[in-house]
DNA sequence: CGTTCTCATTGACAAACGTCAATGTAAAGG
DNA sequence: CCTTTACATTGACGTTTGTCAATGAGAACG
């Protein structure tokens, strides 16, 4: 297992955008009626990080650049394919990024959705 | 149904400390190590903000001063008992609070707890 | 090639959740 | 008192969720 580790660089990186759900993010939750789709749609986010294991995974992804979905499974003490639905879920929400690299899969946060989140209950 | 309107002042505002369930909200997300403690006490916050019917009950309760239970009924379009249900959970999770005044129940916004929320994502 | 490795998908199952009808509770107002 | 009113609790239900074993899909490597 490894994290960010300098590795021998794999060949072409090739990017994959994963699963962008487009999730139409986010007017302010105080500021009046709110429309039902507006909620799904704070509401699929919300439900990303309603789960323990996946607010220690964006906790571990956020602590590095760029983490391998294999460094996930042992810290979190889940199978992999657990991971991999977990990774999904976020990812939906759009609050991580993957990229396949080779044969492995590095997640990373997105910054500025994470500010858009908190924005909706920072007035 | 009236919302936050004058009435005709209730005897004994006998102020009722709604579900105080001592959330020991919030170390930032990004900020290494994230106890499974933490992250359930989290995961109960955005799990109380992960539902669109709670998200609009809060929306609607945040657009007023105070706002009484027998108010969220019709724009929620949801049974009494379910209304309860839900003003419950978002209680637990200190989103909001509520006094019993006469026979009405009235709520309202924490707002700072919203910004502890808010702080856990923006770093 | 064939093997190995990493991640995704599927299927199954128990637990948790959202919902409402029915019922309980307690204050208000005659 | 007795009735009304507003909310809480209970019990039941179908749906969603978190989990893993089993299997599939592709890249890497010899």
């Amino acid at each position: 297992m490894f994290v960010n580790s300098k590795m021998k660089q794999m060949s072409h990186p090739k990017s994959i955008a994963v699963d962008e759900n487009v999730v139409s993010c986010c007017s302010p939750l105080i500021g009046g009626e709110m429309s039902e789709v507006e909620a799904s749609d704070m509401a699929q986010i919300f439900g990303a990080l309603s789960d323990p294991a996946r607010l220690r995974m964006l906790s571990l992804i956020a602590s590095q650049e760029e983490v391998c979905s294999c460094a996930l499974e042992e810290p979190l003490a889940r199978s992999q394919p657990t991971i991999s639905h977990h990774t999904r879920i976020l990812a939906e929400a759009g609050l991580i990024t993957g990229e396949k690299r080779g044969r492995w899969m590095w997640w990373r946060v997105v910054p500025e959705r994470l500010k858009d989140v908190a924005r909706i209950l920072g007035e």
